[in-house]
RNA sequence: GCGCCCGUAGCUCAGCGGACAGAGCGACGGCCUUCUAAGCCGUGGGUCGGAGGUUCGAAUCCUCCCGGGCGCACCA
């Protein structure tokens, strides 16, 4: 049995309409189990009434065997009642698939490479980094389930004008003078400034250590100063040119938005820009690490789409092996007020305040499970309160109440399951709408890996404990007629719970 | 001025071509001798920023307008 039933009756009703089919639940249960359009999409190049092509289909339809009762409605809907035997069967490849279920995707494996958070170490991550390190890492998850082979890598600048500043700043606090204008404050720049030597090896274990804590680990570190060495290799592939004692790149000519100094003038001083960095690091990422390269960058940085783009073509990179993902910027709401973060002024919110306040779960919760292009409000009150309110403690608790079903059913029973699953001769609605909301993961799983959008997990998740815990409060799991059935059904549920929570890299407590 | 993103219920946001638009919070009312009540059920609440257009069908696609956020450094 494949794992994804719904394709697989999409195929077969394909073969019948002779043309592509795809299945949707209607919202009103009237409406049958699953639905098609598919008449309405073929009336006008069939030059036949919508209705007429939908007829011919509801009686193709009827003769599959998964199909109970079907019948066209409306303008030309065709809508489709299935039998228990295909919710039997779709739950049955979903427990075969076990973790592996709406994994691998990936048409063709790729070798990526997410480059996320990559702010420069002069203080500490604050709350817009970790929604960058958060939807990144939600993004690597993805790929990496997708099939893909991915790393993650933390690029910061180690040279350039702000760590002058940061350093310049800690070096203040030595001599016990105040920052400069320009420069850092905060309490850990003083804390810094209590150890000799170059604060910057260990503004970067704290860092590391931050990120981390909130789940993610990095494959690798790029060092600016590193790559921007090796400009004048790359050089001959670049179109240059001199003005005003400074090197540009005619990237405007590919694509960008204007020319763009990659080495400055003597005057200021001569040295690359981070620009110079960007393309021989760009150059090695697609040269020979990685067959596509994905920047996790703040909206404020959208102009670098361009960029980016533009020094691929000029190095003959197709563009399209870059991605540059961009998300919105994150308020913090306290008591109804709200927290404006600015990273020079001290008063900034860190993550690791943030998750000494909410907890790493609902800290990353809370920074997925939204669009990463709509700016979010983030209630920390809320986020840190453990009740119901709260909906990763909801979702949480749907895996919770199933392990602990789990616990007390008979080992025998559970090892059995898969074989035992048939099931009954009446499925009773919250067990229908159990399984089709378990068959939708696949798709929607593939389709959040497409558009970089993990958002559509957590809001999957709500969904699915949402009717778990409708059937829990309508149906006896143990010791009911339908024991072996529902022991599967919960097993599977469990399962998908887990693996939504994983993606988004929420824990899933047996306990609670 | 040019460019990117966003305007959906009192608030925070899902939905992004389909049949009467959803969730959480907030407000109000029910349900625990039952596998975890961190649960379930119910009530109230929206001209989907506005105007045109495409389509059998638009919150969803296109154009324009209004409102908000962010960019347009020899900073990163």
């Amino acid at each position: 049995m494949p794992a994804d039933a719904v394709r697989v009756l999409e195929a077969a009703l394909a073969d019948a309409a002779g043309a592509e089919v795809a299945l949707e639940r209607p919202g009103d249960p009237s409406h049958g189990d699953y639905a098609t359009n598919v008449a309405l999409r073929l009336a006008g190049a069939r030059r036949q009434p919508p209705r007429t092509i939908a007829e011919e289909l509801v009686e193709k339809a009827l003769g599959l065997p998964a199909v109970e009762r079907a019948e066209v409605a409306g303008p030309g809907f065709v809508n489709l009642w299935l039998e228990p035997a295909w919710y039997g069967d779709a739950l049955a490849g979903i427990l075969a698939a076990g973790e592996h279920y709406g994994g691998g995707s990936a048409a063709t494996p790729e070798r990526v490479q997410v480059e996320l958070v990559s702010a420069n170490p002069t203080g500490p991550i604050v709350v817009s980094a970790a929604r960058n390190g958060a939807y990144g890492d939600c993004v690597a998850r993805l790929l990496a389930f997708a099939g893909h082979e991915v790393e993650r890598e933390y690029y910061y600048n180690d040279a350039g004008t702000q760590m002058e500043r940061f350093r310049a700043s800690v070096e203040a606090a030595r001599r016990g003078e105040e920052a400069p204008d320009d420069g850092y404050r905060g309490a850990y720049v003083a804390e810094l400034a209590a150890d000799p030597g170059d604060p910057v090896p260990e503004m970067l274990h704290r860092i590391e250590a931050s990120l981390e804590r909130f789940r993610i680990h990095f494959d690798s570190w790029a060092l600016q100063s590193e790559l921007e060495l090796r400009l004048p290799e790359f050089l001959p592939r670049l179109e240059t040119y001199e003005r005003d004692g400074a090197l540009w790149l005619r990237s405007g000519a590919y694509g960008d938005d204007k020319d763009q100094v990659v080495i400055r003038s003597a005057e200021k001083g001569g040295l690359p820009t981070y620009r110079a960095a960007d393309i021989v690091y760009l150059a090695d990422k697609l040269g020979r690490r990685f067959d596509r390269a994905i920047y996790v960058l703040g909206a404020d940085h959208h102009g670098t789409r361009n960029w980016y783009a533009a020094i691929a073509r000029m190095l003959g990179f197709d563009p399209g092996r870059v991605e540059v993902l961009l998300y919105q910027f994150v308020h913090l709401v306290r008591g109804g007020e709200t927290t404006k973060m600015s990273k020079r002024a001290g008063d900034l919110v860190t993550l690791d305040e943030l998750i000494d306040e909410v907890g790493v779960d609902a800290a990353r919760w809370y920074l997925v499970n939204r669009d990463h292009d709509q700016t979010i409000e983030i209630d920390v009150d809320l986020a840190a309160e453990k009740s119901r309110k709260n909906p990763v403690y909801y979702v949480q608790y749907a895996h919770a109440r199933i392990a602990s079903i789990l616990r007390n059913a008979e080992a025998s029973t559970v090892s059995a399951l898969s074989s035992e699953a048939e099931p009954p001769a009446e499925l009773a609605v919250e067990e229908r709408d159990l399984i089709k909301r378990l068959a939708e993961f696949p798709t929607l799983v593939a389709e959040a890996t497409e558009r970089r959008a993990p958002h559509a997990l957590p809001n999957y998740a709500i969904q699915l404990a949402d009717d778990f815990h409708r059937f829990y409060h309508e149906h006896k799991v143990l010791g009911s007629e339908a024991e072996p059935f529902r022991l599967a059904l919960v097993t599977a549920t469990q399962t998908v719970l887990a693996r939504s929570l994983d993606l988004v890299g929420v824990d899933a407590p047996d306990r609670m």
